[in-house]
RNA sequence: GCGUAGGUCGGAUAGCGGCUAUUCCAGUAGACUGUAAAUCUACGGCCCUUUGGGCAUCGGGGGUUCGAGUCCCUCCCUACGCA
């Protein structure tokens, strides 16, 4: 018996995307939406008011964060996540997973989750050559974090501190935290990895799923659900491998994980949802660029969670239907226009790009929060208008006019 | 007038005889996809046949030296002190 329950109201035609209602016990989840994220207990620059005003209807905060600060079991004695952090709907946690790629494989060497094909080729010929040169690149590689098959063992990049995860460990501080929905221990790989490690990798997440699963059935008392994740890199053979495994697993929803070719973000989704059950909630990870939502959602993505929005306004880019745009230029001094004329957020309302330019340029910290409403506001109203589009059948056709803009 | 300390990119600085004049800020762009992130990267004198190359440049002028932002002379300017 699942502590959330997921029921799907209508499918695009001939596609695998659908809208839906999800149920946890803090309310309900209209679906497809995003999730906004708010690692360590907070949504950076907002409050939970601010956010709930923006349409959000979850947050999902990291494992990994809240161990090493302030720590799980403080969050537990707080009153677990909703109560410390002040905000009443539904939760999610993260598992710590992504860390293993985001502080291993990634760090520091300017590799992201999301490579384009002209890039990597590039990277990865960095990556050869480092390889070739020694050990030094593996050592960096290992700095904060170093995989094995019982778990993974993390240096604290706060303090430095050694900390271990394992997918039981992980489970039992999701647990403390209290989020509604929680992840079971992943290992996020890197668009660099080459297919024999992608398939040695994605074999140890299967078997940390399996034990979070056990887990989570020996320990849990029903009131959170855990999500499997699918991983499988850049590979339709073992993406569909995965989708096949973890979905005839118990668990109550879905992730799909790990990192992607640019262009077939869609397509790999789909190789994936074909085969995951449809009666239980979807959930891409940590993917949120218009294009690709507009691709998730088409393909059968329930939820996205993603840190662009927030983390590309407080750098001073704004979402717009005619594509982003960079709050820092000089030809927005003058501009004394909201960043969008017609849009319904707080920002738009009441303030214009000049005054944006100003605080950004004055480092005031209002920018962050105006910015970061903004954004959030864009992306959500995005994600809903979608589902909208879904039950008013006209999904492909918002889909499109909103590309043609969006992508000139 | 005398003394002292100084004049190096828009601002602030490092350099104190050795070849590529440093760093920070401001400026101009770019990047950012389960947050290591209010972060990071690039550019920033002129010219060219521009994946490179050439010529400049440290207040002005002159000198010493193989070589000068750096040493010497002189002038100009700034700050402080003394008259």
């Amino acid at each position: 018996m699942s502590s959330i329950q997921f029921t799907p109201e209508k499918k695009i035609k001939g596609k695998l995307g659908r809208a839906g209602i999800l149920q946890t016990p803090h309310g309900v989840i209209q679906t497809p939406a995003f999730v906004v994220v708010g690692t360590k207990a907070t949504v950076k620059a907002l409050t939970p008011e601010q956010v709930s005003s923006l349409g959000a209807q979850v947050v999902l905060a990291n494992t990994y964060h809240l161990y090493l600060q302030p720590g799980h079991e403080r969050i537990e004695k707080g009153g677990k996540i909703q109560k410390f952090m002040n905000w009443n709907g539904p939760t999610m946690t993260d598992s710590g997973g992504f860390q293993a790629f985001s502080l291993g494989a990634a760090f520091g060497n300017g590799v992201g989750k999301v490579a384009n094909s002209k890039a990597s080729g590039l990277l990865q010929k960095a990556a050869a050559n480092a390889a070739e040169e020694g050990t030094e690149a593996e050592l960096e590689t290992e700095r904060f974090a170093k995989i094995t098959e019982d778990g993974v063992e993390f240096r604290s990049v706060i303090d430095g501190s050694q900390h271990f995860f394992s997918p039981e460990k992980s489970i039992d501080i999701q647990y403390s935290i209290g989020a509604d929905m929680i992840f079971a221990f992943d290992e996020c790989t890197s668009p660099l990895a080459p297919y024999q490690y992608q398939k040695e990798a994605l074999g140890r997440t299967h078997r940390w799923a399996e034990r979070c699963l056990d887990h989570h059935k020996k320990v849990g008392n029903g009131t959170q659900a855990l999500m499997g994740i699918v991983q499988g890199g850049r590979f339709e053979e073992l993406r569909k491998e995965s989708a096949k495994i973890i979905g005839a697993m118990d668990f109550d929803g879905f992730g799909i994980g790990g990192s992607f070719e640019k262009e077939d973000i869609n397509t790999a989704v789909g190789w994936v949802n074909e085969f995951l059950p449809e009666n239980k909630p979807r959930h891409l990870l940590g993917i949120g660029e218009p294009a690709d939502l507009f691709g998730g959602v088409e393909n059968g993505i329930d939820l996205f969670d993603c840190v662009a929005p927030t983390r590309i306004a407080r750098n001073g880019s704004l979402y717009t239907h005619d594509g982003k745009i960079n709050i820092f230029n000089a030809k927005f001094m003058d501009d004394f226009t909201p960043i969008e004329s017609d849009c319904g957020c707080y920002t738009c309302q009441h303030y214009t790009k000049a005054y944006l330019s100003h605080l950004f340029r004055a480092k005031e910290i209002l920018a962050n929060t105006l910015a970061s409403m903004h954004n959030l506001y864009f992306i959500i109203t995005l994600v809903k208008r979608m589902r909208q589009a879904i039950l008013n059948d006209s999904f492909s056709e918002y889909k499109k006019s909103f590309t043609a803009r969006y992508y000139h």
